[in-house]
DNA sequence: AATCAAGCCAACCGCACGCTC
DNA sequence: AGAGCGTGCGGTTGGCTTGAT
């Protein structure tokens, strides 16, 4: 059962947020930013308020979000900051890369609180969760990086002959690369696009109209997460555009569980229904255009953790009124991990 | 199988802080 | 200086899930 939506007196949604609800509001951030919480809603064609988009995206839909179990190392360093911290939730989510503060308030209150108290008396609090711990690591990995060594790897030859073109210039080529790799098989399509990124010589290169990259986070990193739930997840009948749900109950936890490159990675992988949707004009609506014509943002927070970067942009290209499959690339980042310049699979979140 | 209770956790709310003008 | 605005933080709520009876 999904939990009753509401609304307040000015007509905001309240309660849980449905996929059709992230995915307009994965889709606006990750391609313009977010660069006013209060505005962001009315251009994103959301009927919430802005407090509420910042909450979901930044405890749900924000790449690098790490979900599921906690391990032995993440519950010591939150019991021992919560001793010298107290409640500083946001301080010690800080120091736990992917965690956020209200997934840390609670797993304090419903886990590590009661063990606590339990233990306190006799038993060792280190020794006891070391006993108890039974999680899942996030694993970060250097092992799927692409160096500029190796990219020609990734290429098809197909590939690299339109990209060495010598008549066409590199915005043309690059978008007649991008055509190829979209029509190729979806195995060699994310490696083949990244190093479409790569072979344009783009390390830190972003729209206008796409989020900065914050002073730090123009790398990329790779953070897997375990996804040990069954997923289930919303698709879209391709004749009608209606939105379904498949096998699911309480579908907004199902369609994002486990980290979200998860799932941008599944509708890039067999999704071609969801993709069509989301290049169809019923998805990008009119808030995209309005936002395009009457308002640039320049500014950005410096929480990005993400780089969105636009095809289109990278390759110098000025149109980008209208998105179509070549034109938007969505790649997390984080610099605790990374290494400048080069593009790793799990990175490459998605395709918008 | 049905009911109940406890636990979990996504989301809301109010307050405080920082920035801009 | 202080008003207005946007954002971040911590506390709280309440619907959903799960396990016990």
């Amino acid at each position: 059962m999904v939990r009753t939506p509401c609304c307040d007196q000015n007509g905001m949604k309240k309660g849980t947020w449905t996929p059709e609800e992230d995915r307009k509001l994965v889709a606006y951030v990750t391609r313009y930013g977010c660069w006013n919480w209060r505005q962001l809603p009315k251009f994103a064609g959301l009927k919430r308020c802005g407090k509420s988009c910042r909450l979901r995206w930044m405890n749900y839909l924000r790449p690098n979000v790490k979900r599921g179990n906690y391990t032995h190392e993440e519950e010591e360093t939150i019991t021992r900051l919560h001793a010298s911290l107290g409640n500083k939730w946001s301080a010690i989510a800080a120091e736990l890369p992917g965690r956020t503060d209200n997934e840390v308030k609670n797993y304090w209150h419903t886990n590590l609180k009661k063990r606590q108290k339990q233990n306190s008396s006799s038993v060792e609090i280190s020794q006891l969760e070391k006993s108890s711990s039974n999680s899942t690591a996030s694993i970060i990995t250097t092992d799927n990086c692409l160096s500029p060594n190796n990219v020609d790897d990734y290429y098809s030859s197909e590939i690299q002959e339109v990209l060495m073109e010598p008549n066409n210039n590199n915005n043309n080529n690059s978008n007649e690369a991008m055509k190829m790799i979209m029509s190729s098989n979806s195995t060699s399509r994310s490696s083949q696009l990244e190093t479409v990124v790569n072979k344009n010589n783009i390390n830190n290169v972003h729209s206008p109209l796409s989020p900065q990259p914050s002073s730090s986070g123009s790398e990329i990193s790779t953070t897997t997460t375990d996804t040990s739930t069954s997923t289930s997840r919303a698709s879209t009948d391709n004749n009608n555009n209606n939105a379904t749900t498949e096998t699911t109950t309480n579908y907004s936890t199902n369609y994002f569980v486990g980290d979200l490159s998860y799932n941008f990675n599944d509708l890039f992988e067999d999704d071609q229904a969801f993709q069509h949707e989301l290049f169809s004009d019923s998805f990008w609506t009119e808030p995209f255009l309005a936002d395009h014509n009457s308002y640039i943002p320049t500014t950005t927070t410096h929480d990005h953790d993400y780089l969105i970067t636009n095809a289109n942009s990278l390759m110098d290209s000025d149109d980008l009124l209208s998105p179509t499959l070549d034109n938007i690339l969505l790649f997390t980042s984080n610099s605790s991990t990374s290494t400048a310049g080069y593009f790793y699979e799990e990175n490459l979140v998605g395709l918008l």
